[in-house]
DNA sequence: TGTACATCAGTGAACGCGCGTTCACTGATGTAC
DNA sequence: TGTACATCAGTGAACGCGCGTTCACTGATGTAC
C-alpha cells in the first residue's frame, strides 16, 4: 500500500479513513431505521451533515456502499464465531461444547447487531447481486464449523446417531478443496457424511436466530436464551455432538 | 354475511371480488420483483391497468395490503403443512416420515412461491408492525408440528437421545393452552420437552430454507433437495424422530 | 315495467416528499522545485 | 523557506424519477317505489 512504511500517514490519508469510518457507521444505524432495502446514500449524507455528492468521494454507488457492509458483517459474524472457537479450545472443552459457546457468541453478536445479520443472513436486497467479494467473507463461519465437525471426528467425541444417507453429490468439490480434504472421490465416506452434517449445525443457528430476531418465537417462549440452547444442544444430537445443558 | 342465503350474489359484487383477487395476485407479483420492502401500490395499480387512487377502493393502505399478503402467505404455508400431514396420517406413516413430508411440502410451497416465503419468514419490512389478524394464520404450522410431536409421544416413537434440559419456563403458558394441554404445572415434563423440542423442527425448517433461498448454499451443494432432506433428518433425530431416507 | 334516486368504481390532478447520480465549481491541503 | 502548481474534499443546483395519499369529479350499476 504505502511505499514509505516508516513514514506517518499524511493527514489527509487519515482524514479520509476517519470520514470513511463514520460514514461506514452512519450507514450501520440507517440500516437499523430504515432497513436494507431502503439504505439511502442521501440519508447517509445528512447524517454525516454533509452534501449528498460528496459521498461519492468514498463509496461508488449505493451498491457499492451496501457491498462494504455486507461484507463488514461477515466478518464480524465469522470473526466472533472464530474466537469462540479458539477460547473454547484453548480452555481444552470438547466439541460439543465448543459449538455450544460458538452458536451463543454468534447469538450474542447478532442481539447486538440485529441489522448487520438481517443484511446478510435475512432476505436478500432486491435488485442487489452480491460481488465475489463477498465470499472469502461469507465462508468464514463455515470454516469454523466445519473444523469442529473434524474434530469431533478426529477425537472420537462425534457420535452420530443417524439418520443414514447417501452423502455423494450433496457436497460440492469446491468445499473439499476449501476444507483442504482434496478430491471428493478420495474423501471417507464418513467424513463426507461429516461435511454434510455441519449443514444441520448452521441450520439450526441460523434457523434459531431467524425465529428469534424476526418474532417468531413472540408469545412462544419468554425464555429466549433457553430456548436458543435447547434448539442448538437438540439439533446438535443429530450430528452427533451431545452438549451438556444442566453441568 | 348476506341475509338472502339462497340469492345469486349481485354482479357488483362478484365484480369486486374479482377486481379484489387481481390486486392481490398483482401485489403478490410485485413482491417478487421488488421486495416486500418496497411493495408499491402505484405500481399494482399500474399492473391492474388502473389509476393509483382506485386501489384505495379496495385496499385501506399500504400497510393493509401488505397485511392481507402475509396473512394469505401464512395462510398458503400452514394449509399446505396440514394437508401433507393428513396425507401421511392417512397412509399410516410413522410420526417421523409424517414430518418429513410436511416439511417437504412446505419447502415445496415455498420453493413455488419464494416471496411469499420471505414476506412471512425473511426480514420484516421495515416500519411496518403486524397486527393481531396474523396471528391465527402464523399459528397453524405450530399446531402441525406439535401435534406431531405429540402424536409420536403418545405411540412410543418418539425416543429423544437428549440432551437434558430443563423445560420450565421455556415455553408460554398461552402455548399449552392453544395446544389443549391446560396450565403448565398440569403438564408431564416429558410432554413439556416435546413442546420445546418442536422449536427444534420449526428451527430447521426455517433455517433450512433460508440457507437454501436466500443462497446460503450457493456454491456449497448443487443437490438442494438431498441436502434439505438430510438437514431436517438429521435435526429431527435431536428431538426423537427418526426418519428413514434410504427406504 | 319505468322512473328517480342512491350507491359506488374509477379518474386525473395535485400535495409534498425522497431518491441516485452528474456536473461544473470553490477552496483548502499537499508536493516539487 | 517560499512559491507555483496539482490534488482532492466538499458544494449546490439540477436531471428525471417514483412514492402514498387526498379530493372533487364522472358515469355506470343497482334499488325502491
Amino acid at each position: 500500500m504505502d511505499d514509505r512504511p516508516n513514514s506517518p500517514r499524511g493527514a489527509r490519508e487519515r482524514a479520509r479513513a476517519d470520514v470513511m469510518n463514520e460514514l461506514l457507521a452512519s450507514a450501520r444505524d440507517r440500516l437499523g431505521t430504515d432497513g436494507a432495502a431502503n439504505l439511502s446514500l442521501r440519508a447517509v449524507a445528512r447524517d454525516l451533515g454533509v452534501s449528498s455528492s460528496a459521498v461519492y468521494r468514498y463509496v461508488e454507488s449505493r451498491d457499492a456502499l451496501l457491498t462494504l457492509l455486507i461484507v463488514e458483517a461477515y466478518d464480524a459474524a465469522g470473526l466472533v464465531a472464530e474466537e469462540a472457537a479458539a477460547h473454547a479450545r484453548a480452555a481444552g472443552t470438547s466439541p460439543a461444547q465448543t459449538w455450544l459457546a460458538v452458536a451463543r457468541a454468534v447469538r450474542a453478536w447478532a442481539l447486538a447487531n440485529p441489522h448487520s445479520f438481517e443484511l446478510i443472513y435475512g432476505t436478500p436486497v432486491p435488485g442487489y447481486r452480491a460481488p465475489e467479494d463477498t465470499v472469502a467473507a461469507a465462508v468464514r463461519i463455515w470454516a469454523v464449523i466445519v473444523s469442529i465437525m473434524l474434530e469431533g471426528s478426529d477425537d472420537g467425541s462425534l457420535t452420530p446417531a443417524g439418520p443414514d444417507f447417501d452423502p455423494d453429490g450433496l457436497v460440492t468439490a469446491e468445499v473439499f478443496a476449501f476444507a483442504g480434504m482434496g478430491e471428493p472421490g478420495a474423501v471417507p465416506i464418513e467424513t463426507a457424511r461429516a461435511v454434510v452434517r455441519s449443514f444441520t449445525l448452521f441450520t439450526s443457528l441460523i434457523g434459531g436466530l431467524t425465529a428469534e430476531l424476526f418474532g417468531h418465537l413472540h408469545r412462544v417462549s419468554d425464555d429466549f436464551p433457553g430456548v436458543f440452547d435447547a434448539v442448538i444442544a437438540t439439533a446438535a444430537v443429530g450430528v452427533g455432538l451431545h452438549i451438556d445443558l444442566l453441568g
